[in-house]
DNA sequence: GTCTGAACTGATAGAAGCGTCAGTCCTGAC
DNA sequence: GTCAGGACTGACGCTTCTATCAGTTCAGAC
């Protein structure tokens, strides 16, 4: 009688014994992800992230092994919200310039109705832009569509991918140290598009373009 | 007789106390940088670090309060050597888009002469882009330059600064996970050239010249 | 109602790091 | 040669964290 015990009763499948540990595992994920805006650090006590978790102390072991370990499934998690965030705000767009544009600006507007998230990709996004999972297939198929289409120019898929990445969490960076005045995201957008190969009075029209809202 | 003990018999003034003094600080500090650019964590404990440096245990709290003091102080000593480092080889060069370019192709060679270095610049190196002291101004000093020479056009010369050294940074991110072929420099220098303003065409000419040798 | 097994819990023992401090070494003054 | 003061040293007491594990709670089967 192992398996075959789903008498489903809820909306996110499983029976409720899974659903309770999905619950539990969530909750650690959620603390650990306030733990890293909040300080930048991985260093709070695994009794601190379970206390702020509202779960027993032992309870942490039943679903990661080491500290680290939950940190990267925080980090993860945080980044995949981030990029279904864009995908979903930016899917009614088709020209790929405008689709690079819309994100840069939206993830400067991010800093302020999800500072968690913020926090996280300033501070651990970097590597995970040339990663194979989250953020890293998304940047890299919209470098190759517009490459495709004809409307970037450059050499490597790769090294247009970490420039813009990087550039990107760079203004986060700086957003961080000071208050940036509301055109920064579009300075930024338009220079990311000269950077891609647009024209500099094609770069600034689509940078300046009215942006779609965050949920 | 609390002053005015120099009988100066070395170069690099002061008495013997304050050489010996200045070696034992400047071995913690090369030992937190190995230490930062093999494992890229501050969590090695003040025994190791001190045991590395060949110093003993108590001798860490004459030159230190914190551990985070100790790995600040060698991530700015990494990093003013990886300025002047730069400043040096670039001197000869007028045309700041000149400048820049050989920048960020120095920066991508500095990764197999200087490994160290190129480990914490990746690492710890954004906070450091919009800093008061070590690499910012001289970014932000070679911007304005450029700006007002007429070679860059931008709007926010620390929007553009936060752009430059988080896309540097980027590359280097890709660059410690894949081997990058020889001409991925040329191919981002010629990138940051476009998003700085530079006519495509003259960015590829900038982005190829011939380039000094590091010492 | 009773039983089964999985998840949760927190007390505890063992390990490890931290900061201190009393003592030693070294440099320069006289 | 002797002395003063600063730098260096590492053993020690204290605190903190970790990982385990025996017991408890809870959902579902019958």
């Amino acid at each position: 009688m192992p398996n075959q015990l789903d008498t489903t009763d809820g909306p996110a499948g499983a029976n409720r014994f899974e659903r309770r540990r999905a619950r539990t595992r969530q909750a650690l994920i959620a603390a650990a992800r306030q733990i890293l805006a909040e300080t930048g650090e991985t260093s709070a006590s695994i009794q601190e992230i379970a206390a702020r978790a509202d779960v027993g102390f032992g309870t942490f072991y039943n679903h990661f092994e080491t500290k680290n370990d939950l940190f990267d499934a925080a980090v993860g998690d945080a980044l995949e919200e981030y990029g279904q965030l864009l995908d979903s705000v930016t899917e009614g767009i088709d020209d790929p310039a405008a689709v690079f544009a819309a994100r840069v600006r939206l993830t400067l507007r991010l800093a302020a109705s999800h500072p968690e998230i913020t926090q996280i990709l300033r501070l651990r996004g970097l590597p995970h832009i040339n990663a194979a999972t989250g953020l890293g297939p998304r940047a890299l198929r919209d470098l190759e569509i517009g490459k495709a289409s004809g409307r970037f120019t450059f050499e490597d898929p790769l090294v247009a991918r970490s420039a813009v990445g990087g550039a990107l969490i760079g203004l986060l960076q700086l957003n961080s140290t000071r208050d940036l005045d509301a055109e920064a995201g579009e300075h930024m957008a338009e220079m990311i598009l000269r950077m891609l190969g647009l024209p500099a009075d094609e770069a600034h029209g689509i940078a300046t373009r009215p942006l779609p809202d965050l949920p």
